[in-house]
DNA sequence: CAATTGGCATACGACACGTATGTGAATAGG
DNA sequence: CCTATTCACATACGTGTCGTATGCCAATTG
C-alpha cells in the first residue's frame, strides 16, 4: 500500500476532467468520443460513469474548474487597480482576454451553454458574475454608477457583450486591430453605467 | 400533371424546414432525431440529404429563415419612431423581445454558435445586426453617436448584451419584473454610446 | 483472516448518423 | 407518341457512440 485509496481517486477523478478539458476545448464537445479521450487518460468509460454519472457531468465539473480558476485571475490582475471603478474596469478587460482562449470561449461560452443551459443557472461556476456584481454594487454605494440598475443583471449583459467582443477578437483576421477596436467599443458601453456630474 | 415539378420540390423544402425548424426549438438540435422529424413531415432523411447535404446544413437552413423573419419584424417596429435614436434603441428592445422566444432563443443564440460556430461568420444570416450597423453609422453622422466605434463590433457587442437580457428575463421566475430591470440596464449600457453636449 | 465495500473494466443493446444503392415518376428528345 | 434519361426521394446497410448491466479485483473493516 503505497498510495492511500483517497488519492488515487482523486487522481482519476483529475485525470478524467483533464482529459475531457483537453477534448472538449479542442474538437468540442459533441464531437469528443468518451471512449477515446478516457482511453487517453489510461481509463474506460466505466470510470467516468461511475465517478461522473454521464457525460454532462463531466462537463460540469469541467466548467466548475475552469470557472474557479477565471476567477482566481480576475481578481489577482484586478485587485491592482487604483480606484475602485478602474478595478471593474479591469476586470471585464481581463475577462475578455481570458475569453480569447479558445478552450475558454468554446467550453464556457459555446458548447456548455448549449449542452448544459442558461449559465445563470449553474451551480459551481459563477465566481466570475459574482465578483463582477460585487464590485458594481460597491460602485452604486460610492455614488460611481447610477443608482436605479440592479447589479446582477449588469454584471450579466456586460458578461455577454465580453464574450462577443472576445469572439470577434478570437476569430478576426487582424487580431490586434480588431481588439483595439472592441475594447474601445466596450469601454464606450460601460460608460453608460457611470453618473453624470 | 396537376402540379409542376418545381412546386414539389419547393413544397418538401418547406416541410422538411419547417419540422426541422419545430424540433430544433422544442427538443434541440442534438436531440433532434432527424428520423423522427423527417417522419413527422412525412418524408425521410433521403430527402434531407439530397436537398441539404446533412444535418448542419438543414439547420443553416432553418437560420436563414429566421433571421430573415426578424429582420423584416425588426424593421416593422422600429421604423415607427420619431428620431433616429429612438429608432435604434426601438430595434434593439424589439431584438430583445423576439430573443424571448424560445424558439429563437434555442436555435439562434445557443444551438446555432455551437453547431455553426461564430454568428458573425454565416453567410445567409446578418440582416438584423447589418440593419443595427447601418443605425450607428448613421447615427454617428448625425453626430449622436461618439465618433470613434467601430459600428459593426459596437452592434456585435449590443446583440451579446441583448440575447443575455433576453435569457435572464425568459429564465425568471417573475418575467415582469426581471423585464423591467434587464431592459432598464441596457438602456443605460446604451447610454454609453451616445456623445455627451 | 474473512467479509464486504466500491472503484473501475468489460460486455451488451439501442439509437442516430452518413453512404451507397434502388425505384418510380416527370421531363426531354426524336 | 414513345423511349431514354434525369432526379427526387426511399430503402438498406455499416459504423460509431452512448447508457446500462454485470463482473472482477484490490483495499478497507471487523
Amino acid at each position: 500500500m503505497h498510495k492511500p485509496r483517497k488519492e488515487m481517486i482523486a487522481e482519476t477523478r483529475a485525470k478524467l476532467i483533464a482529459a475531457a478539458r483537453h477534448a472538449f476545448g479542442t474538437v468540442g464537445y459533441a464531437e469528443a468520443s468518451m471512449d477515446d479521450f478516457t482511453a487517453s487518460a489510461g481509463l474506460t468509460r466505466g470510470a467516468l460513469y461511475h465517478h461522473f454519472g454521464d457525460k454532462k457531468g463531466l462537463l460540469q465539473a469541467v466548467i466548475a474548474e475552469i470557472d474557479g480558476e477565471m476567477a482566481l485571475r480576475v481578481n489577482e490582475v484586478a485587485s491592482k487597480a487604483r480606484t475602485r471603478w478602474q478595478h471593474f474596469v479591469d476586470e471585464c478587460t481581463t475577462y475578455i482576454e481570458m475569453a480569447l482562449e479558445p478552450e475558454i470561449q468554446r467550453i464556457m461560452f459555446r458548447d456548455g451553454p448549449a449542452v448544459l443551459g442558461d449559465p445563470a443557472h449553474w451551480q459551481n461556476a459563477n465566481a466570475c458574475v459574482a465578483s463582477m456584481t460585487d464590485h458594481l454594487t460597491a460602485l452604486q454605494e460610492d455614488g460611481v454608477v447610477v443608482a436605479d440598475l440592479d447589479p446582477e443583471t449588469a454584471a450579466r449583459l456586460i458578461n455577454g457583450a465580453s464574450s462577443q467582443a472576445a469572439q470577434r477578437i478570437a476569430n478576426s483576421k487582424d487580431p490586434e486591430a480588431t481588439s483595439k477596436k472592441a475594447i474601445a467599443a466596450f469601454k464606450q458601453l460601460l460608460e453608460g453605467l457611470r453618473r453624470k456630474p
